[in-house]
DNA sequence: CACCGTATGCTAACGGCGTTCACTTTCATG
DNA sequence: CATGAAAGTGAACGCCGTTAGCATACGGTG
C-alpha cells in the first residue's frame, strides 16, 4: 500500500536512490505543484487552469498530462500536500509547549488549525468546501485520502490522551440511542481510531467537538459571518473555550498577539 | 434601488397590473430559472451554464443577457430564491406545530432545515458554501441579501420567543470580553435583531448555536463525514438534542419516520 | 560508439464555455 | 400607421480541458 522499500525515512528526502531523471521529473512535478497553488491563492479555486499554469512555467496545457491525469488529479494532489501541511502546522504548534502540558497542547493545536485556515482560504475550501467534482478513480485519490487520515489521527491522538486522563465524564452506552451507537462504532472502525479507551460515548464527544470547530472555522472561512462580524477572533476564542470545556480542557488565552484577527500575515 | 411602486404588495400576485409584454418577460425568466435549478441539481454548481441553459430552452446565450448581467448575476438571483424557498419550508414545518407548543416549533424548523439542506445538496451549497465569485456589483445582489436576511430573521424570532420566557440563563454582559461584546452588539446592529431581550450574552448563544447547526448540517452535505458514518441521522438527533439543550428546549423524537435517512425522497 | 525504446514536450484540433457586438424582428404605444 | 424600445440571433474573441500524433532528447545496452 504505502510507498516502495525506499532506503529512506518515509519523510526522508525524496531525490535518495534516484536517477537524474526521475530527480527532473520530481523537479517539475514540484513547480506545477508550486505554480497551481499560486493560483490557487490568486484566483481561487475555480481560477486554477491547466492551460494558466503551463504558460506561467514556459510549457503546453498537453505537457502537465505527463504529470497529472486531469485537473481534478491536480487538484486532489494538492489536496493531499495541503492535509499534511495542514497535519504539520497543527503538530508544530502543539510541539511547541511541553509535553505534560495536555490543555496547552490542545489549545495551540486547535489555534493553529484556525490560523492555517484563514491564512490560506483557498486551500482550507478546497480541503473542506464542498466537494468539488467526482473525480473518483484518479491515481492520486489514494495519496488525497492518507493524507487526510493522517490529518484526523493527530486529533484522535490528541483526544486519546484526554481519554488516557479521564479529563470529563463519558456518556455510558445506555444513555445514546441504538442507532447512533452503531453509527460511532462504524466511525471508529473505519477511521482506524483504535485505543483502549474508545467508546461509542467518547466518539459521540469526539464528533460533537470536531463539528463545533467545523462550523465555526468554515463560518469565518467562507465568511458567512464575516460581513457582519468583521473581526471573528473574539468569538473563536470563546467558542474554542466553551468547547473545551465539555471535554476538560482549560481555557488559557493566547500567549500570544500574533494570532491572526483579520487575516494578519503569521509572523513566519 | 427597489421595485417601483407596485400596486400589489411585496408577495402579492407579480402578474397583477403588468403589461402583457411584462408579463411574458416575467414567464421566460421564470422558465430560465427553473431550467437553471434543474442544470444545478443534475450537474453540480460548476455545471449550469449559460449556453447550455439556452440550449434547453431553445434559444441562445446572448439571449439570457437580456435578463441576468451575467452567469453569476442569474445564480445570485437563484440564491435569492432559494433563501425564500428555504424560509418558507422551514416556517411552513414550525407553523405546523400549535403556536403555543415553542419547543415543538423549534424542533420542527430545525428539522425542517436539515431536510432541506440534504434535499437540496448543490441548493444548499449555493446558500451556505464558500463564496463562489465576488461577483460585486450585481444587479440580483440586493435581492439576494435581502432574502438571506429573511432567513436568518425567522430564526432571530424563534429564538427572541425563548428570550421572552427566559427558557436559559443568559450569559450576563460582565462575563463576555469586551472586544466580543463589541463584535456581539455590531451584529445585533447590522442584522437588524432588534428586541428588548437582546443582548451580547444572547447574541453569544444564539451564534453559538449557530455555529453548531451549519457544522452539523454542512458536515453531512458536504459529505465529510458521510464517507465514515452512512446515516447521519442519529447524529444529527443527538447534536439536536445536545444544542437545544443549551437554550432551554427539551428534546422530543421526531414524530413521524420520514425525516430523511440517506438522501430518502421526501414524501411530497 | 551507435542504437533503440521510453519519457517528455510540442502542435493542431475538437468541443464547450462566458461575453460582446451588430443586426433583425416583434410589438406596444403615440 | 409610424416609431422606438425590447427580445432574440449569428458571428466572433479568447478562454478552457482534453486527445491524438509527432518530434526530440535521454538512459541503458550491444
Amino acid at each position: 500500500m504505502a510507498d516502495q522499500a525506499a532506503p529512506s525515512g518515509p519523510t526522508g528526502d525524496p531525490s535518495r536512490g534516484m536517477s537524474r531523471r526521475e530527480r527532473v521529473r520530481e523537479t517539475t512535478l514540484a513547480e506545477i505543484k508550486t505554480t497551481a497553488r499560486r493560483h490557487l491563492t490568486e484566483h481561487g479555486p475555480s481560477g486554477v487552469s491547466l492551460r494558466g499554469i503551463a504558460r506561467d512555467m514556459g510549457m503546453t496545457a498537453p505537457g502537465l498530462y505527463r504529470y497529472f491525469a486531469s485537473l481534478s488529479d491536480l487538484l486532489l494532489a494538492l489536496q493531499a500536500d495541503f492535509f499534511t501541511e495542514l497535519a504539520e502546522a497543527v503538530r508544530g504548534a502543539s510541539e511547541t509547549v511541553p509535553e505534560d502540558d495536555l490543555d496547552g497542547r490542545i489549545l495551540a493545536a486547535l489555534r493553529a488549525f484556525r490560523s492555517w485556515a484563514v491564512a490560506n482560504e483557498s486551500e482550507f475550501t478546497l480541503l473542506f468546501g464542498p466537494p468539488s467534482h467526482e473525480h473518483a478513480g484518479c491515481p492520486h485519490e489514494g495519496e488525497a485520502l492518507a493524507a487526510s487520515q493522517a490529518f484526523s489521527a493527530m486529533f484522535f491522538t490528541l483526544f486519546d490522551q484526554l481519554l488516557e486522563e479521564e479529563r470529563f465524564p463519558v456518556p455510558p452506552e445506555s444513555e445514546l440511542p441504538p442507532e447512533l451507537t452503531e453509527r460511532l462504532l462504524a466511525f471508529a472502525e473505519h477511521t482506524g481510531f483504535r485505543s483502549p479507551n474508545v467508546s461509542p460515548g467518547a466518539m459521540r464527544v469526539l464528533v460533537a467537538c470536531w463539528v463545533r470547530l467545523y462550523g465555526l472555522v468554515s463560518m469565518e472561512v467562507f465568511r458567512h459571518l464575516t460581513f457582519v462580524m468583521d473581526d471573528m477572533r473574539p468569538m473563536f476564542e470563546a467558542e474554542l473555550g466553551a468547547i473545551l470545556a465539555t471535554v476538560g480542557v482549560r481555557y488559557r488565552p493566547p500567549d500570544d498577539g500574533d494570532l491572526p484577527r483579520q487575516a494578519g500575515p503569521g509572523r513566519r
